[in-house]
RNA sequence: GCCGAAGUGGCGGAAUUGGUAGACGCGCACGUUUGAGGGGCGUGUGGCGAAAGUCGUGUGGGUUCGAUUCCCACCUUCGGCACCA
């Protein structure tokens, strides 16, 4: 017998454990039936879930439900990016061990996902710190290794003074390191790469085969990898047989370089710099290193160099050009050189006007049909001309357009062996070596004999030890472990080194989601068999946050896998929606500063604590430093999941950003209960029995299979806010049926309700398996099937037609609705109100739109 | 500066392909139920207007019988990249 009340709390826990106690969520390989892999971004166990995560995963469930319920094998994982910095802080300030700490986060976190009734598969968790997991990363690092994809080089790196370690340019924002905003540093180091760059031609390639992801994200990725089409060109130094050689991409205004610009850091300026220059070009030298680097970096810095004396000579004019070095120029991009064309590139013009350089303007802007394009004078340029335009003061390609130039002149150096066409990419080689703990060991050993040794299959995992001392200081702590710092040389057996560096944590993160399709294998990372079974991933849901480093490295790893024979897909994630943000309204108290929602009174005005008037800020991002969140596990408590995971559907569609609002989770629970007593009050009075059909039955019949064909409609592009407000519409339907049929007994309300019920699993799964198995079914609606619309049922006997005269609305007329356009028209031009407006005009033409509109146009 | 997204009632948001702008929800108002409060149920709710009407989807143009939707120019907001040669 059904409770009176809905009681979530109660609800919600009986079919948790039924759900478990059943099994329901396990899933295994079934050629029988289509798989269907649905993927949230897994989180990383801070120690509790937040609204972000409560939005993401009810949209991933959602989508599970749906698709399982419409007949798909479906695979709905979860695990743990459980490497990280926060685990290694919290044991330096709290003399915990990163392990307990991350583990009794899991434990926790895992509780509170449990209380959401979010569909997975637990027996595949996975948690990235467990050494099953890592000493596959640990494998695949080797034959990276093996195959040159992983490679130690000596360099300069991002060194967060703070969080004591390497940073990769990903992490690091405006100059600031990503974590913890403080200044990064440059420190040379010996650091393990991943040559992503060797990925980088098809990983640009293939974001054209990427059209289930958001456009959005393909453009960010696309800059990232930062494609420049040009060529290289060699210039001799004056006196010398040296050369230098830069890269650029208008070899058309070749003839128009006038000096050249090196980086600080290029390997030949020490050779090439003139012993009168030598002590102003230290200086500077010293002076670039110690700029902020986040100045540099954002271009803040005006434009400044210095003469190194030495000349180089332009192949093309034969003039000497003065070599200079650049704090503008960059040594990781090209070749850390630069041919300087001060009329067209707005850099080089900045930089000659302040030392007096030459301008030697080489593209004249093509002078349009009205003449009014001056040419340009260099004299009397005040900025470069970057556009398009015709060659001159260039020899033989004068009169050339410019773009056509470009080919012309790179073979022509081509030609002469001065030059070649080149292509470079912003993208970098990922620097994946951290000084850190809690991280996957790197799996190599270093032996004075034999040099670079990676750990034999056997000897892995290499696992991290257990007693660390965390002092925080220093970098990694694991080199003061001696019994895991010092071993043996696998191939020589004399005293060796092992790296006590730890891998990115964004190397976990890369191929998590192949791991999940075979979790416990111990033979290797996963069976090739299943993986071509499930993968690719068909949706991966997460932040946007993640659009450049995360999903670009996971591609990067895809390929690799596929390179090495593990996977026989180049691309991990068919579809990605990139779901908004949750935010809140601030407040701040002028005494306390921020204040957490519930430290604000009853009446939303006063400080709880000093009762001075709150100030309430713009609506931002839910974050702890400015305490404008909900506490989930609260929330659950007071309303339940399913209202928590209803409002988070309904308050927004699944990209945008989510305006978190009290009312409007009341507004989800009252819902639910309207539901409830709905089925409370008329489930159980159905009967088989059907009376003959009423015009009102058909009416309840009709909305009821325009509802499913609707939901199903939405639920297949994501919408699900509008999906719930078409049920919304149904249950209003319901009630105003009832209250006119106080007695009904008959299919088409039955029907209605049932429906309801079962379109509303997805989203509200507790609640609707309660009142499924309160109208007399068994199980959970999980299993239950997605219910088709009769398209018979949805035919409208009559439709409404609006009339317009000049595009105004005048009218509305009701026709049958397989009238034909004729009738229509007729019918359309006797109503009173058309009539009026047509009285004594001349009907010009008269639109008719099927089974929408007719529209009469006068004069 | 470059790339991308978005501007619709008091608010969150609807409106597959150009065809009734504002679905659904929140809020508000009124009514009803209740000893009261809460809750429930019902009705109304873009602006102006007594009404007929009229104006309304960031701004200004355009295409069309008809534009939130398509085209051009611009404004604002947000996000990403940013001295990349």
């Amino acid at each position: 017998m059904m409770e009176v009340r809905y009681n979530p709390g109660s609800v919600e826990t009986r079919w948790q454990e039924k759900w478990e106690k059943e099994g329901l969520f396990k899933v295994s390989e079934d050629s029988a039936k289509e798989k269907y892999y649905v993927l949230e971004m897994f989180p990383y166990p801070s120690g509790k879930i937040h609204m972000g995560h409560v939005r993401n995963y009810t949209i991933g469930d959602a989508v599970a439900r749906y698709k399982r319920m419409r007949g798909f094998n479906v695979l709905h994982p979860m695990g743990w990016d459980a490497f990280g910095m926060p685990a290694e802080n919290a044991a330096i300030q709290h003399k915990t061990h990163p392990a307990k700490w991350t583990y009794e986060n899991i434990d926790y976190m895992r509780a509170q996902l449990k209380s959401i009734g979010l569909s997975y598969d637990w027996d595949r968790e996975l948690a990235t710190c467990g050494p099953e997991y890592y000493r596959w990363e640990q494998k695949i690092f080797i034959e990276m290794f093996r195959k040159g994809l992983a490679y130690k080089k000596n360099s300069f790196v991002n060194w967060c003074p703070s969080c004591q370690t390497v940073l990769a340019n990903e992490q690091v924002e405006a100059g600031l390191c990503w974590r913890c905003d403080n200044t990064v540093e440059q420190k040379e180091l010996s650091q393990w790469f991943f040559r992503i760059t060797s990925y980088a031609e098809e990983l640009l390639a293939d974001l054209d085969k990427l059209t289930g992801w958001p456009e959005k994200v393909v453009a960010m990725q696309r800059n990232w990898i930062g494609k420049s089409i040009g060529c290289e060109i060699d210039f001799k130094i004056d006196g010398s047989d040296k050369t230098i050689r830069v890269f650029t991409t208008r070899p058309d205004t070749l003839f128009g370089a006038t000096f050249m610009s090196l980086a600080p850091e290029h390997p030949m300026v020490e050779q090439i710099v003139t012993d009168d220059q030598g002590p102003e070009v230290k200086e500077f030298i010293e002076k670039v290193k110690k700029a902020d680097r986040a100045q540099r970096m954002e271009g803040q810095l005006p434009k400044e160099g210095v003469f190194t004396g030495a000349y180089c000579i332009n192949p093309v004019t034969g003039w000497k050009m003065p070599v200079y070095l650049a704090n503008f120029v960059l040594v990781e991009y090209g070749t850390g050189a630069v041919m300087a064309v001060p009329a067209h590139d707005q850099r080089d013009f900045e930089f000659a006007k302040k030392y007096d350089l030459p301008i030697k303007v080489v593209i004249q802007p093509v002078v349009g049909a009205y003449g009014n394009t001056p040419l340009l004078v260099a004299e009397e340029m005040t900025e470069a001309y970057v556009d398009a335009g015709v060659l001159v003061n260039s020899g033989d390609f004068n009169g050339l357009q410019n773009e056509d130039a470009k080919l012309k002149i790179a073979d022509y150096l081509e030609s002469k062996c001065i030059g070649k066409k080149s292509i470079n990419f912003r993208l970098r080689d990922w620097g994946i070596s951290r000084q850190r703990y809690w991280g996957t060991p790197i799996p190599i050993i270093y032996c004075d004999k034999c040099g670079v040794v990676p750990v034999p299959d056997k000897e892995l995992p290499v696992a991290l030890p257990h007693d660390v001392k965390f002092t925080g200081e220093g970098g990694s702590p694991l080199k003061d472990v001696s019994s895991f710092a010092n071993v043996k040389c696998p191939d020589c057996g004399g005293d060796a080194r092992r790296d006590t560096d730890t891998m990115d944590t964004f190397v976990e993160s890369s191929w998590y989601f192949a791991r999940y399709v075979d979790p416990k294998n111990d033979k290797g990372p996963f069976n090739k068999e299943k993986a071509s079974y499930w993968l690719p991933v068909d949706q991966y849901i997460g932040g946007v946050e993640h659009a450049i480093l995360h999903l670009l490295y996971s591609r990067f790893f895809t390929k690799v896998l596929r390179d090495l024979g593990y996977l026989n897909i180049g691309e991990p994630f068919k579809n990605l929606l990139t779901q908004g943000m949750v935010c809140k309204e601030t407040v701040k108290c002028p005494e306390h500063g921020w204040l957490f929602p519930e430290e604000v009174d009853v009446s939303g005005d006063k400080c709880r604590h000093c009762g001075k008037k709150v100030e309430w800020g713009r609506i931002e991002k839910m974050s702890k430093s400015k305490k404008n969140v909900i506490d989930p596990d609260h929330l659950i408590k007071v309303y339940g999941a399913d209202t928590a995971r209803l409002f988070s559907l309904f308050a927004a569609p699944p990209e945008r950003d989510l305006e978190w609002s009290e009312q409007g989770v009341e507004g989800a629970y009252r819902f639910l209960n309207r539901v409830w007593r709905m089925v409370y009050e008329f489930g159980s009075q159905q009967s088989a029995v059907s009376s003959q059909q009423s015009e009102k039955e058909k009416a309840l019949k009709r909305i009821t299979h325009k509802t499913i064909k609707k939901v199903t409609e939405d639920m297949s592009r994501f919408h699900f806010n509008t999906a719930i407000s078409a049920l919304m519409e149904l249950v209003n339907g319901v009630y105003s049926y009832t209250a006119e049929h106080k007695e009904s007994k008959d299919k088409a309300l039955k029907e209605a309700i049932e429906s309801i019920i079962i379109l509303l699993a997805p989203f509200a799964p507790h609640i609707a398996d309660e009142l499924w198995e309160g109208l007399g079914n068994k199980g959970s609606l999980l299993n239950a099937k997605w219910p088709e619309y009769d398209p018979a049922a949805i035919l409208d006997d009559e439709i409404v037609i609006v009339v317009q005269v000049n595009g105004k609305l005048r009218g509305k007329v009701t026709v049958p609705a397989d009238a034909t356009d004729d009738t229509v028209k007729a019918v359309a031009l006797a109503d009173e109100k058309v009539m009026e407006h047509t009285a004594g005009k001349e009907i010009k033409k008269v639109v008719v739109v099927p089974k929408k509109l007719v529209n009469v146009v006068v004069g």
